[in-house]
Parts: C-alpha cells; structure tokens; sequence
DNA sequence: AAATGAAATGGTAGCGCTGTCTTTTAGGCC
DNA sequence: GGCCTAAAAGACAGCGCTACCATTTCATTT
C-alpha cells in the first residue's frame, strides 16, 4: 500500500481523485452518491481510494456541506439502570442510520444540561435528545436556536419543545399506589431518593391517590435526596418502620429501594405479602425472579430510546412526524410482593 | 439583541471582529488565549461576542487546526452495569478537561469494533479508548495508523497498542476460587454467561486453582454464551445442581448471576452459606446488603475510566505517563455467604 | 534620543470538502 | 444522421476558522 505524500502528509479525496484519473468532485460524489457515477469510474475510485487507504474527514466535510450527522443526546445518569436501557434503544437505532450519537451526562443538574446544551451548539448537531420536560429558560431558549428537531423523552407534558416520547409518570404512580388500595391495603407508605421531576411526578400520583381514597398521611412517606441504592432502600425502610410501625404496604420510587425494601424484610423475619406489601418501579430485570417476585410499573425504556432517535432522523430528513407527542405508556406488573392478604 | 445577517445567515467570527473593531485573528485569539489580547480589546471582543450570540464552529476549527478534542471510547455494553461504572469515571473526568467524549457500542463483538474504529478514524480524534486487549489484526492495524494517545482499558496482558489501565482477571479468578478453597470447600462451581474474554480469564484463574488442590472437576462447571442476568443466574445454578448435587460452593463469574443463585436457594431453602457458599464478581453495590450479604471481587472500575482519560489527555498534551501499563488491582470483599461451615 | 526586544496585533493562505452551476457525453427518437 | 433530452462529469468558489509570519506598538535600556 504505497502512499502518496501531499502538503499535509494526508490523503485527500484530491490525492484518490487523482490517482482514480477522475475530478475531485466526481470522487466526492462516489461517496455521497456512488449511483451518479458510471461504472468504470466508480470501481475506479473505489480501487483508489482502498490502494491509498483514503478516511473521509467529517470535519471538512461539516464545514463545507454545513450539516453534520451527529445526533446530541443529554441524559442525567450513567449509572441508573433505566438510562443504561434508553441508550441501548438510542445506540441501536442510531446504527441503522448514518448519525452518531454525542452523549452528554448531566447529573440531574439543569444547569449542568445547560452548560453541555451550549457544548452541542458548537457542534451544529442534526438532531437532539434532551431528558424529561424540566429545562432552564436559558436552555428553552438555547434549543430554540438550535433549528434542528429535538426530542424530549422519558415523560410527556405540555408545552413540548418540538417532539415528546414518554409516559405520565403521575398516572403510573396514581395506578401503583391504586393498585395497593384495591388489594386491600390501607396504610399505604412511599419511598423516594433522588427526588427528581419524574419521581416527583410519580409521588404526586401517589399522594392523590391516597387523598382520593381517603388514606393520605404524611407519617407514611420517607424521601431523601440522596442518590439511590440498595442499601438505602433498607435504611429508608427502617425509617419508614420506625415512625409508622403500622405500615402495610410500600410503593418505592424505583427497583433498587425495592430490592433493598426486601432484603431488609428478609433481615427482619417480616413476611411479604403478609406483613408487608412491596411495589417498586421501573420493572428491573431481577423484579421478576426475586423470592417474592416483585410488583412494579415496567416502562418501555428501550423503546422510547429507539422511537426516540426514529422521529429525530425522519425529521430531520424531512419526514417530521404525524403525531410529535408519543406516550409509550407503562405497565403495571402485578406480582406476589402486592397480592391481598385479605380480600 | 440584533442580528448581523451575513451571506451564510449564520454569525461567524469575522462579525464578531468587526462589531468590536478588531482583526479577524484577534477575534479567534480571544478564544484560544486570551491572555495574549490588551484589556481593552479583551473587553471589546467578549462584549462583541456577546451581543451576536457568537458560537464557535467546532468544524471550522477542527479543520483549520488540525486537530479536535475528541476522545473516542470503544465499550462493549451499555447496560452491564460494570460499564456504567467506568463511563462514569471517563465522563468524570472529562468534565475537568476540554475534551469531549464519542461513544461506541461494539456489544462485545470484535467485528463491531473494528467497523466503530473505522467511523472514529473519520473523526481524528486526539485520543482513543478501547475495551480490552483482544481486538481484530485490522482493528490493531487502523488503532496503529491512527497516531493519538490510546488506552486500552479493564484489564492489562501483554503487548499493548500503547497505554494500559486495568487487572488481572486471571489472578482474581484465581483469588476467588482460592479462597474458597482456603475456606475447607471442596466441591466449587462455576457458573459463567456471556463468556468474553475476561470471563474466560476468570475462568482459567478459577480452573488453575482448583487444579493445583487437584479438586478441578468438568461437572462442576456451567456456562452459557448468552448475556447475563439475575434470572439466568438462577437458572444455571439449577442446572449446576442437576449435574452435580454434590456442589458445595459457587463462583459466578459476576454479581448478577450470584443475585439470581442466591434468590434460587431462597426458592428451595438452601442455607447459605452452611449449605451452599457463594461468591460473586464486581461487587456492585447491592451484594454487601444482601440476605446474606454476597462475597465478591471489587474492581476499580470507576478509577479505570478517570485514568484512562487522565492519562489519554496526559498524553495528548505531551505528558506521557512515565508508567505506560497501570495494574489497579482488585479486591476479594469477604462477607457472610462465603464463610466456612467447618475449619 | 536612539536602540532594543517583547508584547500586541494584523494579513494571508489554506485546512478538505461540497453546493451550485456549467459543460460534456451518451442515449433515444423520428 | 440530426435533434433533443438526460445522465455524467467537471470548474470554481467558499464553508469558518487557525497557523504562520509580518508588522506595529510601547516600555525599557543605553
């Protein structure tokens, strides 16, 4: 593989342009659009380009088209296992296409979101991904600018910046606590890390539910802002137990409380469901196989990923879509941690 | 806030220059290194700046430059929660740098890697990240052109393609069966998933040890190429059971597996560790507050993905770390359900 | 006051590619 | 064979920025 040294010391598309006898324009088109070439030329830029191992440079290639084909994604967690589920949806769609994704972690922090915001203005992307519905004026102001189709996930709401793909997560929080209530249970706790708009939302759900059905009381709820764990779980549930030992059930704001919810029952000798109710959300994989299998509200997580980079690329390419706001919905997946005792 | 309309419509740095009455270059200057510009002429651009709503053009720049600040990172799993550890720590520390982080997927397939490579190498990135030390001939080959600090990350070997941050998963394998066998188990199990190459690593520790106790027996091993999870877990260990009733103890060569091996046992009320001992591989965070909590091997994996970047950055800016192959080591975390019945 | 050198500023030429428009060639029809 | 149309190929300018080198300014020294 012999090389062609240029001024730069890099191949061009004009150093492959050359060799291939052909105009530099013609070798730029094989690449963008190989069907414009006859076919003598085309298989002769192609050769050339393999003989002087030509990569296209994205860079020139940005600047002198003024598009680019990277898709910004801004979500606030890495370690948080639903996020790990709508990347791997983000990841997998953005494969079939010809975008790359540039991802930005914002630590639940608006303003660190704003501040990567104007990162990925710098960058001219596609397209954008932004996490739930609660940005800063400045980043509403910001993605207005950005004229390029954006797509807030994870919940869906009112005013949406362009497009949406989510769910309520008060209507699932109001249908999890509901559930508890229609199996009976009456003193009904909730526990929440990490008080984030989305699991604020899924409270309120769970507060008007109680009020509704007459059963709120403040000495049942125990949250924190701390970051969650397993092991939180259990000492938020000691907490719970301490100032409202007549608790009978417990929605968690998400599996890891849940999880940590049942080991600390297991360390208690307190027998699920019997003496205690357990509902989590989220639906992690070891809901399912834990002894008791758990309830929770399983969302569609890689789904709303995926859709979420389908809409962002057709819109881009033109084909904005019929309806900008999805609700993907959720699901209540009743298990043995919730079934009545009585009833 | 008025608008300069310029043929492009967009607000390039040559307005900025002439709204605050400076050269072009005194204008870029302001960004590279400000110190180099008067007071006044600071004041001027920055205000200039300002009031157009200027961004940079990060392709202009690339182009010009030559260069990008970019580090590309090559992981195998978004969801495997081992990975979201260290995309926390390479994030982390990006943050405190100017570079910005491109990810791949390659979903634990060499072929995938090296077609991501491929797409990195459009980008000229100023440093790569790769996952391992088993890439493809052509992978190493386009890793070998591509002329920027590289590190290959969680796990060392020999032959490095240039920076090294990771252990030994041989000698942890090593040390988890070993100290199971120093507990006075005899008949140790194996459970592994989706065996990678550190899997199998693990896995040759695990074998190298019991056959130096001349207790290695092919029974006692279960393993599948699927991708982990807590229920797989479970269902392994079932198998593990059906072949060998006999078993006493059980490596699992990561903590998912070990959770659904525990939940198993709870199923068919097998003590633990009296009846069965077990012993997990990462230790995430739920094993030290499982009923009973869960021996397992600790790994550095946050520390991996900050140094990596630490020493990529270190590296582009001519600092090459006088200790190009870093060991982080790891750490057998003894807890309940490892500890000897008799002894 | 002249000489010196460092700091501050500017001019110019690209970086590698594609959009736009123009020219050439090939193909189809009477 | 001549004419028309479409396909194929090319010329050229310029995307927005920085590297490189040249020039100006100004404080300091002799």
């Amino acid at each position: 593989m012999e090389r062609k040294r240029t001024k730069s010391g890099n191949i061009r598309l004009a150093d492959v342009a050359e060799l291939a006898e052909v105009s530099l324009i013609t070798a730029s088109r094989f690449f963008s659009n190989p069907g414009a070439l006859s076919v003598g030329k085309r298989e002769r830029v192609e050769s050339a380009a393999k003989q002087l191992g030509y990569v296209p440079n994205l860079a020139a290639r940005a600047l002198a088209s003024q598009r680019t084909e990277i898709i910004g994604v801004l979500i606030p967690s890495l370690t948080n296992s639903v996020f790990s589920d709508v990347l791997r949806g983000i990841y997998d769609a953005s494969e079939g296409s010809r975008y790359s994704i540039q991802l930005g972690n914002t630590r639940y922090s608006i303003l660190q979101e704003e501040k990567l915001l104007r990162v990925f203005q710098s960058q001219r992307p596609a397209g954008l991904i932004v996490t739930g519905i609660n940005q800063t004026e400045a980043s509403r102001a910001i993605l207005q600018t950005m004229n390029c189709p954006i797509a807030q996930i994870m919940e869906i709401g009112p005013d949406p910046v362009d497009m949406m793909v989510g769910f309520s997560h008060y209507d699932a929080g109001f249908a999890a606590a509901s559930h508890l209530l229609a199996q009976g249970f009456q003193r009904i706790g909730f526990l929440g890390a990490r008080m984030d708009p989305r699991v604020q939302r899924r409270f309120a759900g769970y507060v008007d539910a109680l009020k509704a059905a007459s059963r709120f009381d403040p000495r049942y709820i125990v949250t924190t802002p701390t970051s969650t764990t397993v092991t939180l779980g259990g000492t938020l549930f000691a907490d719970l137990l301490a100032q409202a030992p007549d608790i009978e059930a417990v929605f968690c704001v998400n599996d890891d409380l849940a999880l940590g919810v049942l080991f600390e029952c297991q360390r208690r000798h307190i027998q699920i469901p019997e003496q205690m109710a357990i509902v989590g959300f989220n639906d992690l994989e070891f809901m399912a196989s834990a002894v008791p299998p758990l309830t929770s509200v399983r969302s569609n997580r890689y789904e709303m990923g995926k859709s979420a980079v389908t809409m962002v690329t057709a819109a881009i390419d033109g084909f904005r879509p019929q309806e900008l706001v999805v609700d993907l919905g959720f699901k209540l997946m009743i298990r043995h941690s919730s079934i009545a005792r009585r009833n």
